[in-house]
DNA sequence: TATGAATGAGAGTTCATTCAT
DNA sequence: GATGAATGAACTCTCATTCAT
């Protein structure tokens, strides 16, 4: 009977990390029927069938629907949506700069499990404002604030003449979106997509520098 | 003042306008359930009792409820969607007219409706391919065509430089849609939302001029 | 005034001939339904539809569903179940007259719209105990009285011996059915159809005969 | 009278006994609804009714309504319509072992369950063709074999004098649903059913050797 | 802890029947 | 007399959730 002492830890430590790596089972199954059929369209058995458990256990780990649902959206905004942090730190050029970030916000807007999650979140976002938020804060939120930051040091420095860096920052964020964004969240056709993002990218760094650079005689707009 | 000009009315009124009015009651309730819960989210019983009628009626005037929701999309974006037709013939300013505009596609794109459904739209464009393209082509699409034309005017008559007018008016709509937008479509609380308008709409006609204008030196921006 | 009296005659007149022949119509779309769906599967849209006439109307020529049902199976079997009157009165032989006999009654059995009712008949008997009579009467109970009538002929001639006649014509009856109408009415396949037919009269003739034929002039019948 | 044997029968019973006693009352459920509605009469609500089981439970056991029925009607044909199978063996007369095999099948067919079953089959044999098959397999096909089989044993010992069993063997079968059979189909009433049944067997047997029997001088039909 | 059988409310849909026109 | 819009009950089937094992 000595080894039932550490029997509890053991079990404990165990059944926490299979519980960890069932929860994540659980999350991954959520994924792929959330995805395909939004929040009301997905039922409970078909994520249990999808993550490989039971009906049960899916209840042994969250409450209900929509605490799944919940931590589903979490998961995946805290996961999927964070970039473009280390952009600015290399020492290019303000346009060429602007270039990477433009195209790094494409790229993550544009990606499948961004458009996912945007067009869960603007479906659900009157029923869990919550999860709007939390969208908001791991995706457009930090790609704000990092692009804000950097046009604070470009005003510093006098490469941008800027009055409200965060409001250009949006400005900036909503040219990114120019064409590409709004057609994929629709659901259309793209022809020519690489050429298309190209062209979103260079003349959302082109419009924006027009507007917000200094010493525009100096510059050269490339295309 | 003859009698006989009302008989027709009338008796198109007998044999297909109180159906043809039932109809709009009926998609009046859809319009208000799919509204307050997607198409999985709604029910038909729920929809039923909205409108008033019973669920035999429903489907005496719809085949299913796909086909009812495609009905309630379809005439909601034809309705609700159009607008910024005569702007551009006031002779104002280029700057006046872009404000003009811009106002238009900003109150356009944050109306309870055009947000309603664009959430709806967003969250179905998977399951009903057809309705994103209904909308497209009732909101976006022809306030783009509207604006393209007109700065193709302006470029015919000096006042802008633009190479790709429909490029640059998507460009136009898409700064339109800074900050305010989209909050809104993640239902997302906003201060002061007459002052953020008057900003957005300032910022966008700034921008889109100081990148498309011509002799930037005549310019005054105002705000 | 003088006029008037003639007026209902001749309504009722017309009423009653175009009556008469939109009650054949509707009974017509009704057998249509009932013969493919059966009496719970049929709708009274679906024979309205099939009959061309509106719902409505149906319900001025019979009261509901039961009634139109009732009416569909009494018409059928007064029309479709009449056979084999004239054929005993031709002075065949009797074997040749049995013959016959048995040729009518397995093409009256197995006839599509014989089969139709059957199954139908059968099916619902619980249900309509007076439209199995009605069947009965119109089918089976005519075919074997004409037979019993044959037979008591021939016995009258010493041509065959049989003591209860009635009997004896259900017993060649249930000959008539072997192999062919017992497998139609399950709907199996049946192979060489025309040689099983001969063979199933041949064999119903010779069996009949040689129980209750005459010229053996060694049989003792018990009972 | 080890006790090992019966551990796997309770470790059955524990996992799989339960669904299948409820599997059971199920079908015992449906049995009494479809037998009284026929398959398109019957709602699955009262099934789950009848058989103490909710609806939920019902989908939980068989996919549809379709299903349900086929495994009821399979069920029963499985476990009613078997007989006659040991009746020849015994070393009666062929008369008296007709006369044995004939009560066996008057009394089958006119089981009420078989009855039901018959009403059913045939009434749906165009929508479930497999069922009318597995119904003609597990009753008439197996008597007609049993039958046939007894025949070319008399045969071979010349005692019949029969060319095609298997059709003698229908003509049997068929002389033998003499009267009682059609009229217990039709639900029409009879009188002295247990004399009748004594008429039918009797004939039934008196025809058939008459046709196929040997030598007829030395036969002396009793009863 | 993991299971999946069980539940019953509610989903979309169809139906026989009525009745104003 | 003929129509077909309207009804609401009843249909088949699914669902989120519970609980004994």
């Amino acid at each position: 009977m000595s080894a039932t002492p550490s029997k509890p830890a053991m079990v404990t430590h165990l059944c926490t990390g299979e519980s960890e790596a069932k929860r994540e089972q659980i999350l991954t199954g959520a994924k792929a029927i959330f995805a395909a059929h939004g929040f009301e369209g997905a039922s409970m058995s078909a994520i249990a069938r999808e993550a490989g458990v039971s009906k049960g256990t899916l209840y042994n780990y969250f409450a209900n629907k929509c605490d799944l649902f919940a931590a589903f959206v979490e998961k995946n905004c805290r996961e999927k949506l964070q970039v473009l942090a280390p952009v600015q730190q290399l020492g290019l050029s303000p346009e060429k700069t602007l270039r990477a970030l433009a195209r790094e916000i494409v790229r993550l807007i544009i990606s499948p499990e961004s458009l996912m999650l945007y067009r869960i979140i603007v479906s659900e976002a009157p029923h869990f404002p919550h999860l709007a938020t939390t969208f908001w804060q791991s995706g457009p939120k930090r790609a704000l604030e990092t692009l804000s930051g950097w046009i604070e040091g470009q005003v510093a420095q006098g490469t941008l003449k800027v009055d409200d860096p965060i409001f250009a920052a949006e400005q900036f964020f909503s040219l990114c979106q120019t064409r590409i964004a709004h057609r994929k969240r629709f659901n259309m056709p793209l022809e020519n997509e690489a050429e298309e993002e190209e062209k979103v990218i260079s003349n959302a760094v082109r419009v924006f520098l027009a507007a917000y650079g200094v010493s525009s005689s100096e510059k050269t707009t490339t295309d």
